[in-house]
DNA sequence: ATGAAAGCGCTAACAC
DNA sequence: GTGTTAGCGCTTTCAT
């Protein structure tokens, strides 16, 4: 079935395009009378505009880009849902992009975003990155980048996190509390904002209490599960540790697989605490304590900021610092003194 | 800073746009050393084609659009996850839609797709869906359509699924054989064809088991989780149902926080098995027994059969009708008698 | 091997 | 209130 353009209804209702381009976009100086011939007819046709000749001629897409490392996890599967939930109020399009923590793909996505596919960056960067240049780029090109979670560490960057060195602090806190004493750290990758944010409240806790750092009970894991889990193993076994804190959720799942496979039971020879917006946090055995962000509202406050950005209710140099609270949920997987 | 465009590169060249657009595109008639010139000027001034004029001349979008029920669910990440990685293999970007299981939404973003802003649709249709127009009509402008998971009843669709009648099937005798009798089934909307065929399994392992139906231990859930915690909850103290076999993973776990809440024993006051892509299944209390399908080859296969069908490969019109097996991994949710 | 020119469908400035 | 027209950046046919 041939689609069905301006031109089409412009010759059938004898008017010009303008007229109906004008028209359909409810333009002040078209009589009502034709205005509703040509919705009438447009509707009847299923007419829809060209999105790619609007875009080409007017310079603007009406769509985003959401760049994630991946989707496939509770954190940025509900954020992609608070980011969908504003685009679609403002009748713009999402695009996904998945960097599975890779730099050259994030550089590679950003690259190819310099065409004006979008209109703007909604972000969260890889494990790997280890420079801006190819995001400031983008706003360069007068497209705006809004960061969220795993943030850009330039200070006129616009971005929204949770407080993820206050909470970290918290967690470890919590743990000393409940009588650990070897704390160990499940740390994500320290090129990230979060990263050096959740290690850094870690520190902290343990300065606050007196507890001196050992570096073997701080372990850098990666995206292999397999060797993560190896890493978390040796921690287990070997390094006495009483509780562990881990910076993201994929950590503690693994942690939780391990001490089952090691007859190590939790929180009795060690207490648990992640960061995590798994749904079945409290189904687990046993339940896990988890700093839990607000995933969605995170993903709708960075949606806001740019869609305020591309609509001047921002300068697109402003630079925005929005931190919202995580909230620690005390669980079995840390309880007390057995 | 201005985008740099094929006109630009063609004056600091001194050559035709038509020949630097040829260089570009790799074009067998133009000369090596003139292609090596604008390729090396496009990328030192970081040159990347604008999509909108191309799309709009060439009618392609480079592009497709995924409509599904919703993203915060491990089943439908996953496929997404599968699909993605087959688009990136191909250039091409995806689009994400949610209708939050809202037909008018379905159709809404269908008849937006008619504009030609995609080359190729990938959907698992809404629970509230009840007819397939709006998708139809995508595949009348020459629009293909795959299917997957929440599948068109059309014979001629082209859908890729699970053996959800046979694993349903499998899921209850599973059931029975651990001891149950009275089975209650938390069934997902039967105008999907996934809520027709897991209902249809369970009612065939009862049949092959004598056991009558009892339309009491029906229950179709809906969308709001404390509606369908109440109705499970009166399932569990007044039905007395001593198996449950759950469409959809968030019914299964909507079931696990009423036994606890009810002070309802798994497995011993009742079975408990579901549909599901928990990650955390086995560290669950207790782990629970799942049927787990292939989300992310799912989503894999279904976008080549999209992109194959892009590629002139399979012909718009030819049905396709491949089946994944799903997996039963037993855990101790059903495990037999205590 | 390179270039001129038409035109994809739409928008917007400017006539009338 | 309606119409004419140029042009967004690119691809592609047809000359040269």
């Amino acid at each position: 079935m041939e689609r069905v353009n301006i031109k089409q209804l412009a010759a059938m209702l004898n008017l010009s395009i303008a007229t109906v381009s004008k028209a359909l976009r409810d333009s002040y100086d078209i009589s009502k009378a034709t205005k509703e011939k040509v919705i009438e007819l447009a509707a009847r046709l299923n007419y829809e505009p060209n999105p790619h000749a609007s875009s080409l001629r007017r310079n603007k897409s009406k769509t985003i880009a959401v760049i994630v490392p991946e989707i496939a996890n509770n954190y940025f599967a509900l954020a992609i849902n608070g980011i969908e939930s504003v685009a679609e109020e403002n009748s713009f399009h999402v695009l996904i992009y998945l960097t599975h923590e890779d730099f050259e793909k994030e550089k590679m996505f950003a690259r190819h975003l310099l065409s004006g596919r979008v209109d703007g960056v909604l972000v969260s960067i890889s494990g790997a990155t280890t420079d801006y240049a190819h995001l400031r780029a983008l706003e360069q090109k007068d497209i705006p980048v809004v960061y969220f979670d795993r943030v850009s560490e330039a200070e006129d960057a616009k971005r929204i996190t949770t407080d993820d060195f206050e909470s970290s602090r918290l967690a470890t806190s919590h743990l000393i509390t409940k009588g650990c004493t070897r704390i160990a750290h499940l740390a994500i990758s320290q090129h990230t904002s979060i990263g050096k944010k959740r290690k850094g409240g870690y520190l902290q806790a343990l300065a606050d209490h007196n507890i001196p750092v050992d570096d073997s009970l701080i372990i850098y894991c990666g995206n292999y599960d397999e060797k993560n889990a190896a890493s978390i193993a040796d921690l287990l076994l070997y390094k006495k540790c009483d509780g562990i804190f881990a910076a993201v959720e994929k950590y503690a799942i693994t942690t939780y697989e391990q001490c089952s496979a090691l007859n190590i039971s939790i929180p009795q020879q060690v207490k648990v605490i992640a960061f995590s917006n798994l749904q079945t946090a409290s189904l687990l055995n046993p339940p896990l304590t988890t700093i839990t962000q607000p995933a969605f509202d995170i993903g709708r406050e960075a949606a806001s900021i740019l869609f305020n950005t591309l609509n001047k209710k921002i300068p697109p140099g402003d630079p925005e610092n929005i931190i919202l609270k995580s909230l620690l949920i005390e669980r079995d997987s840390t309880s007390g003194e057995w």
